[in-house]
RNA sequence: GGCCCGGUAGCUCAGUCGGUAGAGCAGAGGACUGAAAAUCCUUGUGUCGGUGGUUCGAUUCCGCCCCGGGCCA
C-alpha cells in the first residue's frame, strides 16, 4: 500500500492521478473534509469528470450535518483497501489529514464513540461554570489526563470526562491497556510532498483560495445553509474557508477581512499538517518544486510495487 | 507656493504631561486517541521618517528637511 501525504495545496491530487495512470492503484482519500456531501468548492473537491475517471474511495459519505471520526475513518478505509485487494489493485491512500493516517497506521485505543447527549450535558455544565471548573473536576477523577490537558482546552476536557462518564474508567487507562496492540499488516511506502520554502507554500495557498473565492465558495455556502440545518459550531462549518464565508454572511466581518482570515486559516492548516509529517516515522520525502519530482516518485513507486 | 492632518513591529494603530514603547492581526515554535480543515499552549528591540536645537536625558518639546493625504491658491 502507498500513501501520499503532504501539506494543503502541495499537489497531492495531481501526483496521484499520475500514479493511477501508470500502476495498478486505486485511490482511498485521506481527508476529514472530503467526506462530507455538496462540499466541494471549498474543499477542493476534484469534479465528476475527474471522479469518474479516478474514482476516489470515502469522499461524499455524510452530510454536513453529520460528523465523521478517526475511528469511523480506520474502519472505512479497511473496508476499502480490503475490496481494493479482492480485484487486483493496490491501495493509494492520499490525503493531509495527518491524525486519519495516525490512527491508521497506529490504531486507537479501544474508547467509546461519540455521545451527543452526555456531550450536550458537559457542554451546558460547562457554560455555567467554565471549562477551569472541568479541568478541576477532571483532575479529581482522572490527574494524569488533567495533568496533560490545558485548563482552555474544552475539546479534549469534554472528551475525557465523557469516556469516563460512558465508561466508569479514566480515559488514560483505556488509552495505556491498548497502547502497543495495534500492528499495521501491510507493506507500505510513504510518499510525502513538502515544500522546500514555506513562502512558495504561502503563495499557492493564496492562488488557490482565490480561486475558490472566484468559483463561488461564498454561493456554496448561502445554498449549503438553504439545503441544510446547519450551525457554525457543526464540524463541517468550521471547516477552513466555510467558517469564514459563516462569518461573512453573518456580517461579522467585510470581504476583505474574510479572505484574509480564510488564507490565514490555510497557512496555519498548513503548517499543522507538516509538523505531523515531521514527526511521521519512514517517509520519502519530495520537493514538490522540483521539476523532475513526478518523475522521482515514480521509480520509488515502481521499485517498491516490484519489491512486493 | 500657503495652511492643516499624518509618518511608531510585516500590516492596522495605541502610547510616552520628556526617563529609548505595546495591543490586535500576520509570522514562528509546540501539544495532540471517535470534532483533527478541530481544540489548545508559548513567542513582540522596533535607526518611534531624517536632521539640528533645548535638556543631565528627546520617539515625546522647538526649528528645518523628506514622504503621504486633504484644503486653499
Amino acid at each position: 500500500m502507498i500513501f501520499v501525504v503532504g501539506p494543503t495545496a502541495s499537489g497531492k491530487t495531481q501526483l496521484a492521478m499520475n500514479l493511477v495512470d501508470r500502476f495498478p492503484l486505486e485511490i482511498v482519500s485521506v481527508d476529514s473534509a472530503l467526506v462530507y456531501r455538496s462540499m466541494n468548492i471549498g474543499t477542493a473537491k476534484p469534479d465528476v469528470e475527474t471522479l469518474q475517471k479516478y474514482p476516489h474511495h470515502l469522499i461524499d459519505l455524510i452530510d454536513p450535518t453529520d460528523s465523521y471520526s478517526a475511528a469511523r475513518f480506520c474502519a472505512d478505509a479497511l473496508n476499502a483497501i480490503a475490496r481494493i485487494g479482492a480485484h487486483g489493485k493496490i491501495p493509494l491512500l492520499v490525503g493531509g489529514t495527518m491524525l486519519y493516517v495516525k490512527a491508521l497506521l497506529e490504531g486507537l485505543s479501544d474508547l467509546p464513540e461519540a455521545d451527543t447527549v452526555v456531550r450536550t450535558a458537559l457542554a451546558a455544565r460547562a457554560l455555567q461554570e467554565g471549562w477551569p471548573a472541568m479541568h478541576a473536576e477532571l483532575a479529581r477523577i482522572d490527574p494524569a489526563t488533567a495533568a496533560r490537558l490545558k485548563p482552555a482546552d474544552a475539546q479534549r476536557i469534554q472528551r475525557a470526562l465523557e469516556v469516563f462518564q460512558l465508561t466508569g474508567t479514566r480515559i488514560s487507562e483505556l488509552q495505556m491497556r491498548h497502547a502497543q496492540q495495534h500492528q499495521f499488516r501491510f507493506e507500505t511506502l510513504k510518499i510525502c510532498l513538502t515544500a522546500g520554502s514555506r513562502t512558495v507554500l504561502h503563495e499557492r495557498i493564496a492562488i488557490r483560495f482565490d480561486r475558490m473565492l472566484s468559483a463561488g465558495l461564498i454561493d456554496e455556502v448561502v445554498s449549503l445553509r438553504e439545503r441544510y440545518k446547519l450551525t457554525s459550531d457543526m464540524p463541517s462549518m468550521r471547516c477552513v474557508g466555510y467558517r469564514q464565508a459563516w462569518q461573512f454572511l453573518e456580517g461579522e466581518i467585510d470581504e476583505a477581512s474574510m479572505r484574509e482570515k480564510g488564507l490565514a486559516a490555510t497557512r496555519q492548516l498548513a503548517k499543522r499538517q507538516l509538523t505531523w509529517l515531521r514527526a511521521m516515522p519512514d517517509v520519502q520525502p519530495f520537493d514538490f518544486l522540483q521539476h523532475d519530482m513526478t518523475q522521482r516518485v515514480m521509480e520509488q513507486v515502481d521499485n517498491f510495487l516490484q519489491k512486493t
